[in-house]
Order: C-alpha cells, then sequence, then structure tokens
DNA sequence: GAAATATTGTTAATTTAATCACAGTTTAGG
DNA sequence: CCTAAACTGTGATTAAATTAACAATATTTC
C-alpha cells in the first residue's frame, strides 16, 4: 500500500509520460520528470523507487516501461466501473471530462432523480433513475461513486451508495459524507480550493 | 501565515458553521465539529489554537464568535475579484456552482476565444476574449484565475495570466503550469483523485 | 460547597513526508 | 584504460503534520 501522495503523482507521472511517448521521447531523467511537476528529482526517484523500478543507470528512464509499471500498480486488470450521480452542471462536465480518456476507468452509467434527464442518454451515458441504484450497481458491477447531486440531499443518497455496494466514492458535495469503514471516499471541495488561494494571495500582500 | 492543511480545514469549518447557526444552534464543542469533518477532536482545537481564538471553557465555540474570526483570517476586507478562463463544461459548472455563494469572492469575468461565446453573459457573468484579458484584469482589479481551459493551450494561457498581474490561480487544468515565484497556485486534477480512488478501490479487495 | 464530570489549551511524542548526502554505475572524452 | 561527469538508488536526517497526554478550568450533582 503506497504513500496517498506517491499515488496522485504517479498518475501524473504517467500523464505526463504518456505526453513523452507521443512526442517520441523514448528516456526520461529524474530531474525532467521533477521540473515538469514542481517537485523535486529526489522525490520522483523515490516514488519510483516505492513501485520497484529501476532505470538504466545513467540514460534515464525507460518511458514505455515505466508507464507499463505504473499501470500495474495503479490500474485493475479487468478495468472499474464507475457511476455519476447527480447530472447538473458540474456531473455533466465531468462525464464529458472523462468520456473517451483512460480507458481503465469506465463511466457507464449516470443517476439522478429528475425525471426530465432519467432514460436520456448525457454525454454518451444513459441516465437511471436514483431509485434504481442498488439494482443497476449490482448488475453493471459498479464500484465507483463520482458524486455531484446538491448539498441537501448529499448525506442521504451516500447512504444509498454505500447499500448499494459502492467502493470507492469522489465527493465533490461541499458536505463531508459518512461511509462505512472499508470505503474509501476522496473528498474535493471547489469554495476550499478558492478560498485557500485567496487567503494566500492576501497574505503574500503583507 | 498558517499551514495549508490549516487554512483548508478552517475553510470547511466555517461552512458547518454558517449551517450550525442556520440551525439555531449557537456553540460546538470541538468534538462535534470533528465528527462533521472527518478529524480528531484534538485537530479542531489545534486549528482554532492557530487562529488565536479561545472558547468559554465548557460551554464549546461561540458559532457566530468563531465565524467571524474565521474570516478575519481568511477573508480580504474589500473582498477579491476571481475571473474564470476557459468557458466550457467545466467553467460553466464551476461559475453558477459560485455565483450566489460565499460573497468576498467575487466572480466578475469570464474569458475565452471563442468568438460565439464572447460578449455573452453567461451564468450571469460576461464573457471577454482572451485577447482583453490584460486590460480587464487591470481594470476590474481582478487577482485570482480559476483554469478550466484545454490542456493544449494551458501553459500558453498561464504566460498571459502572469503577465496580466494575476496574483492566485486554481488550475483544473490536467497540465501542471509555470507560475512565476510570487503567484500562488493550487492544481486540482480530477483523473489523479479519481485514479486514486480507484488504486485504493483496488488495493482494499486484496 | 466538595467531588465528579466535561471540555479546552498546550506540551510532548509519534508518525508521515520530504530532503540531504553520498556511494555506486554507466558513459564519454581523452 | 583512466579520469571526469552525469545520474540513480537509498540510508540518514530534517521538517511537517498529527496524535497522545494531561493540567487547568468551568459546570453539574449531590
Amino acid at each position: 500500500m503506497l504513500p496517498e501522495r506517491t499515488v496522485e503523482r504517479l498518475s501524473e507521472y504517467r500523464r505526463s509520460l504518456l505526453q513523452c511517448l507521443e512526442e517520441g521521447k523514448t528516456h526520461i531523467f529524474s530531474h525532467e520528470l521533477a521540473e515538469l511537476h514542481h517537485n523535486t528529482a529526489v522525490q520522483v526517484r523515490r516514488d519510483i523507487m516505492f513501485i520497484g523500478y529501476t532505470s538504466m543507470q545513467r540514460k534515464g528512464y525507460d518511458v514505455r516501461e515505466l508507464i507499463n509499471v505504473i499501470g500495474d500498480i495503479l490500474d485493475s486488470e479487468q478495468g472499474l466501473n464507475v457511476a455519476v450521480i447527480g447530472v447538473g452542471n458540474l456531473g455533466r462536465a465531468i462525464t464529458t471530462y472523462f468520456i473517451g480518456k483512460r480507458s481503465k476507468l469506465n463511466i457507464i452509467a449516470t443517476f439522478d432523480v429528475d425525471t426530465t434527464k432519467i432514460d436520456r442518454v448525457i454525454s454518451g451515458v444513459k441516465c437511471y433513475p436514483l431509485s434504481r441504484l442498488k439494482e443497476i450497481v449490482e448488475k453493471e458491477d459498479i464500484s465507483i461513486a463520482i458524486m455531484t447531486v446538491p448539498a441537501d440531499s448529499a448525506s442521504e443518497v451516500s447512504t444509498q451508495l454505500v447499500d448499494s455496494g459502492i467502493k470507492g466514492v469522489l465527493n465533490f458535495t461541499t458536505v463531508p459524507l459518512q461511509v462505512a469503514p472499508d470505503v474509501y471516499m476522496d473528498e474535493y471541495d471547489m469554495i476550499t480550493s478558492l478560498e485557500k488561494v485567496a487567503y494566500f494571495v492576501k497574505t503574500a500582500r503583507t
């Protein structure tokens, strides 16, 4: 089990590495990768050490191999199925954003309570009524949910999620959710991020 | 200058506290606040210690006072102006999301290169051509930019941002941006978050 | 009003994450 | 083939963040 921060960075490295591959770059040095990601060469090497990959000395890391090793760590072999819960502006944005990107994570359903959205195909993904959550999650073997419902229904919906057998949640709601201990959850709050930027802008002024 | 994580948590506490106020709750204990935020009472007390607020012993923290103290720390007196750069799905979602929320941060302009969007009012905010960035930023005293442009134009746009005098950036692009050292930047990458959730779901299985 | 209880504020200890420092390799240049 | 230069891999160290531990204080109960 890798440190959270290392997992994040590996995901980011992979994106850069894929870019390198497209540009025909076959090898990359730790300091180059570091430069691309606001961090240090040592940090990059340490992260790569965690996943047990070693380069050919002096040539840098083999881009293609490193991509594969990171894939072995991050990806599940058969891929994982993902659902977006709440088809508002943000839900739609995220869905369209992900569709056609990385292939091991498939958004295969969205859910909403709005009857005008139900059964329609939005951004290439079918929208189901929230009442069918458990049924569809089981049938389609969905293990991850992206929560983009309004704040006032968030905690109720999260109960249903856990109930339906979801194993991981990415919560974009402003409400911190309570989930069962075996469910992994990551919360992201845009307002907090913006307020943080504002704070540091403010304090830099002095 | 507070630790980053403390700043984040203060922002989150404030949200809960405002909620408490609405519900007529006038005092709150550290362990109550902790429960609402997946963390411990000690952590809450430590965070509050950082901002130098002390409660009446045994009564818990005065909700209204605490909100004010957090406001003194996080908010700028006259507020800060914010622009959204890139009016795609995500940009629109974020704009509508923020409009009408917290009042000390005002989204007052959006920018895009798409001529069909320019000069239109989207989610209540006017869209300007990117070419007028510097002019508008100066005129309207905008200090924070939210980046939601496509990956391939991200680094070019970020140069323009720094050039225009922006002091803080919230980057939703998948590309890590290079900014001047006096510009504060926070990067958030949804793909990374989702891959992180997937990793921990995967490893929990074993 | 004394004892028991609940809660805060803070020092100390622990854990986690990042950085330093350097030995070990490989390559390049003479 | 020898020396210098360029990188990697990793033990040791430092720094940052979290948690534990507990004294101090206010409130309640009897």
